[in-house]
Formats: structure tokens, sequence, C-alpha cells
DNA sequence: TAGATTGTTAATCGATTAACAATC
DNA sequence: TAGATTGTTAATCGATTAACAATC
């Protein structure tokens, strides 16, 4: 308990690749293959095949057979490995259009979206991907209730914080952020931040520096 | 030009932190600060003061005074290493909940959405965020007429490489793939894509490996 | 001059990749 | 046995962090 370090979770990296070899694997077991080498799937992912041993590696323990992965076996290795064999109870707060596109996408594993919440009572009572809207007013009530662990916040920046406040006090582990604020969350609980932005600068300054490489040269 | 290898581009963690940097310099400038030291800075993005230091000296040429950073002057050095200041022509294709969230969120910077496109005829003529809707029809003309170089695609995954192939074909330089599918372009070409379960994942995980340690121990 | 600050150089840390032994 | 495959160990690479000199 006492060592209870940032670090020992794991390669971070590996972990965020893991649902695509999950992806693929399902793929695999549709088309009833029951076993897939590192080889071959790399191939497929097209990342490396040390790539591909060493991830598996954290998430299903070295066995001594040599002779492919069981594809059956690592996609339950996987789905152990990030919890996602029994999704956590989750909400889902703003339902803006990107709160609403993430209700209707409803193919998260890991997830599952017991309501969702938001101020604007126009919304009240409406059902979203199979998901109904409830007024902000009984936030409270249904997280404590439900033991609610994640919240998805798509809010306007300015209330981010304040919501969040309330739900770590009402219990929430962890906060999915895609507001453009960062979010202040005691020990224990974490905050999942998506900033589209930074992509957003990847992407322009790699065709800036694949074009006119034309750095200031003084 | 034969050294265009593809590490030639700076850091790429330094690069998806410079959005970060910007947001809090525009609010210095709002507010009528015109220096900002690093360690003033790193307190209020709680990063260490050499991450702000180094990062900086990638979008700006290392000077002699030292007697903190221009704020005016790095925001636009930062806007000018990213490609921000004359933001490019962008289509979005794809209207649906997600490509609405794009379009009405409006604040990217780097990017300018001259129209959007979607097979839906009933969507046809719409105008999101002031962005007005096509139909599919006529995206070749549109890309090639108002030479756009980025794509925002946000259909679903089966006419992503397809619609793709088509983009690179007529002109465009990079996607920005918010789709489930990965994509095949040629070299030259730029693929940014954003998959959301990567981040969940994360989350789930570290939720998990925080509380119950309950490793496999055989 | 003294204090604060940036820039530079070096050290540390972690992730990726390579090479190869162990095993089927 | 031969070929293919994984697991392990080591090497490389890159990013982060630390220490300190140069400068205002």
């Amino acid at each position: 308990m006492s060592d209870t370090s940032p670090k020992r979770l794991g390669k971070i990296p590996s972990i965020r690749r893991l649902p695509r070899y999950l992806k693929c694997l399902e793929e695999y077991d549709r088309q009833g293959r029951e076993i897939i080498s590192s080889t071959e799937f790399s191939k497929d992912l097209k990342w490396l095949p040390i790539v591909v041993k060493k991830d598996l590696q954290i998430v299903s323990p070295p066995t001594k057979k040599r002779t492919g992965y069981d594809v059956k076996g690592t996609i339950k290795a996987i789905e152990r490995f990030l919890a996602w064999e029994n999704p956590m109870p989750t909400i889902l707060i703003g339902v803006g259009h990107f709160g609403m596109a993430l209700l209707r996408y409803g193919k998260f594993k890991g997830v599952d979206f017991l309501a969702s919440f938001d101020s604007d009572p126009a919304k009240e009572g409406l059902s979203v991907g199979g998901v109904s809207v409830l007024p902000m007013s009984g936030l409270e009530g249904f997280v404590r209730t439900h033991a609610v662990e994640i919240a998805v916040l798509t809010t306007p920046g300015d209330c981010a914080q304040a919501i969040t406040d309330d739900l770590v006090r009402w219990g929430v582990k962890a906060i999915w952020n895609f507001t453009s604020k960062r979010l202040s969350v005691p020990d224990g609980v974490f905050v999942q931040r998506e900033d589209l932005s930074a992509g957003l600068a990847e992407l322009t300054a790699k065709i800036k520096h694949i074009q006119g490489v034309e750095e200031t040269s003084l």
C-alpha cells in the first residue's frame, strides 16, 4: 500500500495502444481465427513485431508455449487489464453536440452510461443513444445511489471545476475531461483530459515543416 | 530536400503542449501583462520551469536578454511555429453529432472551415456554426478550386478510406481522422488520428491499478 | 553588487528497438 | 531436425530533469 507510486501502473504508451489490439483481435475472432502470431498481428497493425510482443506481455503473464497468441484469451486478458470486463458506472454531464456524439457512439467498452445530465430544462427527459437526460438537480442523488465511478465532462469550460468539486465530494473516482479547462482534483482521483488542439498542433506543424522548411535563419 | 527525415520536425511532445502555452499567454495578454517569467508561467501551467524553458526554445530563437518572455512576441512565435498565423483552408466531411460539435466549437486556430459535406440530402443547405453543409457531389470541385489543405473526417468508418483516397488525389495534404479506422495515405500526406478509446484505456487502467492491485499472482 | 532569469550542458529516466536464446 | 515463434536481455534512442554558467 505504501508503494502506491504513480509508476507501478505500467507503460502508458503501451496501455494507450491496447484498444487497437483489442479491436483487431475481435476482428480475428469474428473471422474464426484462434491463434495469431506477433508477426502477422504486427503486419495488420503496422507496428513492429517487437512492439506487439512487448505490449502483450504487460497484459498476460509470459508462457512457455511459443506458438502464437490465443485470440480469445488475449481479448480477455486485455479487457481484464483495462478493467473493461465489468463496465464502470458512468454518467455524462453536458448534453451538447459533443456529449450527444459520445452518447450515440455507444461503442465504448469499459464504461456503462447510466444517465446524462444537462442544465437545459428543454433537454430533460430526452433519450440520447438510449441514455436519458436528467436535470442537474438530480445529480447528487444519482451519483451517490448508483456509486458512479466515472464522469464524462462535456460542459462549457466555465462550470467544469465547480461540477468537478461536487462530483469528487460525492465519490466519483475519475473524470474524462473534454472541456478546455484544466481541472484540480485531490489525490486518488484521476482526470483524463482530451485536448483536441494538441492533435491539431501536431498536424499543422507537420504540414508546415514538411513543406517550406524556411526556418527563421537569424 | 534530401534530408526530409521525419525527425527534423522537433519534439512531438513539446509541440503538443504548445496550444496550452498559447491559451495561457492569451490570458496574460488580456490581463495586460507584457512579460512573463518561466517560473511564474510554470506555476500557472503546473509544469516544471525547465519544461517551459525547453519548450519555448523550439519556437523562438534563444536571446541574450534574460528577463522573462515577451507575452505578445511569444504568442506570435508559437503561432508562427504551428503555422496558425494563416489558418489553412479546411473542410469537414460527415456532419453528424461529432462533426457538428467540431464545427460549432469554432475556436480552433490554424484551420479555416470553408465548408462541410454530408451524404444526407436532408442536411444540404444547413449552416452549422456558420459553415454551410454541401452535398458530396460537390466535393471534388470544392477541394480543387479552394485548394483545400486539411480535411476533417467525421464520417462512419466504412467510407473513410475511400473518401481519403479521393481527397488525396485531389490535393488534400492532411487528414484529421476522427473515424475508428486507420487510414493509408501516400508519403507527404499526414493523418492525425484522434483515438478516444486510448484515453479511456488510460483512465480505466489507472483507476483499476490504484484501487485493487490484485494482480494475477501466478 | 545581488537577485532573478534564461540558456546550455550533462545526467537521468523511460520507451523503443535489436539480437538472440529458449521453446514448440 | 528445421523452421517459426515467443521471451529475455541488452542497446539505442529520445524526452525529461538537474545543475550551473551567462546575463540582465
